[in-house]
DNA sequence: GTAAGCACTCTTGTGGAAAAAGTGCCAGAC
DNA sequence: GTCTGGCACTTTTTCCACAAGAGTGCTTAC
């Protein structure tokens, strides 16, 4: 699917008609790019070539009399082959760093808050999904018992980054015990990063299990939950309201399945995350994602770091976004995220 | 405000008109309430009477040749004086019961599902808001460092629910430092309410600072983090999609602010909480809840026990509600949640 | 290859008439 | 008195027809 055999007046054409829907969200007809476009070339021209590009499957007609629209590939094409980054303006990169480098304890607040800046600025929808832990290497477990029959699990990660989950025990839980376990599993786990830990846990503590069988076995039956990756609160959006009021979820249904989307965080990180974490930007147009009820959005993002691990941050709204600008966002976010959650 | 002095037709025939308009969202005419009033009544009688009931404000036309919807006021008589209580179907009960039932270690996790389900079978809002830990009983303190400058604060309450929360010291920690504060906090704190600390903290740990004074300081400072009630995380909401067809909802701008005080939640949890808490259900209808945005909604909302400590669940949803059915439903699953969480 | 002209298509907007829904009030019945 | 049928009146909704607008595609000429 090579696109790069487009002559230069089509590459024009297809560009100037982008930017004029991505301003308008209208249709776009020919008198409109012929006047945009200097050169001082006719409709009529503009409409031939257009023709060519319907045939390409890069742009297309609402019905017979209406402008033109780009399709997912024509937005494929000009993301990938002709659009130039937009830099921020200083105040949107003021704003941004702003919220960013205020001085939070908690990263789950800087998380938060990025979401709801990222939003804000690009008046789309932000969203950002905490480090990926499974690159995380485990630098301590410590049990602890806090009534009758819980214990509190806290996986401490390399950099700072921390984990608790409450298991419940089938019985009573001797404090003795309880320390014994934890040095077994302090011995035997740290400095394995969780993912190592997650697909190998059993051959590692089957040896140990004389000890205490029994607490043993609860840490093994709850590993999926401890060392699960995509728990929904992991994931931060900001900015709902932001796509409630674009035109092309006008549409009830749509924004209704979209919303309904959006409250299921838990398969949302899978379906960002399960991409594998790439360096640099990652643009999804429309139907490249694999939700059918996303399929009229566009998902930007690019991982940030944070020590060792890494995070994605990202954008989600209409396919008819401003991805010139709106890329240069995401990255500049993701660096000064890196940044602070590295130092 | 008392409106006892309805006469029985007035009662009977502004039960009749609210029933009709819950069920249809349309404006009802003389006609429809009469034909619904078996006892051979004629429009035009009942005509009479809606004037008598739109000039103590009860109900209202949205245009003359219109019929008459319920005002705020006309719910609120309507839910005081004449509303029975319409039990849940055997389906609707086993549906909550099997979702809430499950056997789940965290306490997050069926609050979360609660809301769901709640959402579900009302086909309104679903939303549980975590026990207030204000009257919890602190029975343990556990400091943790788990990096360099990061200490892991771990609040045990009573009946096993936990509070973690992650501080960042200005400096290096020591461990034996850290166990002695540990010890002075477990001495100086356990046995009172986190309400009772969060008061008299400064007072109780002023004569100890001699310790050390960095991490008592520390403490001290993050007061209101550690012991902050109104997390936006301690809020699960379901069902966002539900009111997105809500025809009350027709126009964008309601709907997109509605959505934006859905994203606040720490305010929306605060606004929950502030009427303090009673026993059963609170109904809190359209121009009663102090938030503009929020003014064409009601809210349904009930405590729960977990132990000795107190959570909120409830339910969002246009003014027009059935409320004789969620007010069972949130009863319902209100009583169900309490078993579990101290079983 | 480019442009101008023109017929054609489809959507959008407008105005007005008719239909529908419902009221308010009056005059008469029980 | 209280209730009801009847009727005039108001407002919204619906429908239709027709014109205006936007934009295309094709043909023809340069």
């Amino acid at each position: 699917m090579a696109f790069d055999n487009l002559t230069e007046r089509e590459r024009l054409i297809l560009q100037t008609l982008i930017n004029h829907y991505i301003a308008t969200a209208e249709p776009v007809g020919s008198r409109a790019v012929a006047q945009k476009y200097r050169l001082g070339i006719s409709p009529a021209t503009v409409r031939n070539t257009m023709q060519d590009l319907e045939e390409m499957g890069l742009i297309s007609q609402p019905h017979t009399s209406a402008g033109r629209v780009p399709t997912d590939r024509g937005y494929r094409v000009y993301v990938d082959n002709m659009m130039g980054l937009e830099a921020l303006t200083p105040s949107e990169a003021d704003q941004i760093r702003k919220e960013i480098c205020a001085d939070y304890a908690a990263v789950e607040d800087i998380l938060e808050q990025t979401a709801r800046v990222l939003a804000t600025v690009s008046k789309q929808l932000g969203l950002t999904i905490a480090p990926r832990f499974d690159k995380g290497i485990l630098t301590r477990v410590n049990l602890i018992p806090v009534a009758e029959k819980k214990i509190l699990v806290i996986l401490a990660v390399k950099h700072g980054l921390v984990r608790t989950v409450l298991l419940e025990a089938e019985s009573g839980i001797n404090t003795e015990q309880v320390e014994k376990t934890a040095s077994i599993l302090n011995e035997k786990l740290c400095g394995l990063t969780l993912g190592e830990i997650k697909d190998s846990i059993d051959i590692r503590l089957k040896e140990t299990s004389a000890e205490d069988p029994r607490l043993i076995k609860l840490f093994l039956d709850s590993t999926d939950n401890l060392l699960n990756f995509t728990d929904p609160d992991q994931m931060h959006l900001g900015g709902t309201t932001n796509i409630v009021n674009q035109p092309e979820f006008k549409n009830r249904e749509k924004l209704r399945s979209l919303i309904e989307v959006l409250e299921e965080k838990k398969l949302l990180t899978e379906l960002i995350s399960a991409k594998g974490i790439k360096e640099g930007i990652t643009i999804t147009i429309g139907k490249e994602i694999e939700r059918g009820e996303m399929q009229s959005c566009s998902l930007l993002t690019s991982p940030y770091k944070a020590g060792k691990v890494q995070g994605t941050i990202g954008i989600i709204g209409p396919t008819r976004m401003r991805y010139s600008k709106l890329v240069s966002m995401v990255e500049y976010t993701a660096k000064l995220l890196s940044e602070v959650l590295s130092k």
